[in-house]
DNA sequence: CTCGTGACTTACG
DNA sequence: ACGTAAGCCACGA
């Protein structure tokens, strides 16, 4: 998730699929009950039909969905405004 | 071991 | 667009 550069967002199906397992219920699970909030940019992190899913920091979904335009995503009607473009694949990645 | 549940996703009606 | 079903892996009862 670190490698999740400002203003662009993935989802727990491309985060799964990219650490190379098939558990994105498992591996969301793992993101909710270690909220890295300070640490890790876990609301950059979101489902994959853009909407905000959930956080368990600090003002729940309210302080994720300020996180991420705070960052410059811009977020409408609870859905991510140009999703598939702010979308990271890791296709960028070079870790 | 079986069931239910979960920061999920895709498919079908 | 919304509800349901199924698939997925991990965890606790």
């Amino acid at each position: 998730m670190r490698s999740i550069p400002e203003g662009r967002v993935t989802t727990y199906g491309l985060l799964a699929h990219y650490l190379g397992s098939r558990a994105v219920r498992a591996v969301a699970t793992a993101v909710g009950k270690n909220p890295d909030a300070p640490r890790v940019p876990c609301h950059r992190v979101v489902r994959a039909d853009g909407s905000i899913g959930r956080y368990s920091g600090e003002g729940g979904v309210q302080t994720k969905q300020r996180l991420l335009e705070s960052e410059g995503v811009v977020i409408e009607n609870g859905k991510i405004d140009n999703f598939d473009r702010i979308l990271f694949d890791f296709s960028e990645c070079t870790d």
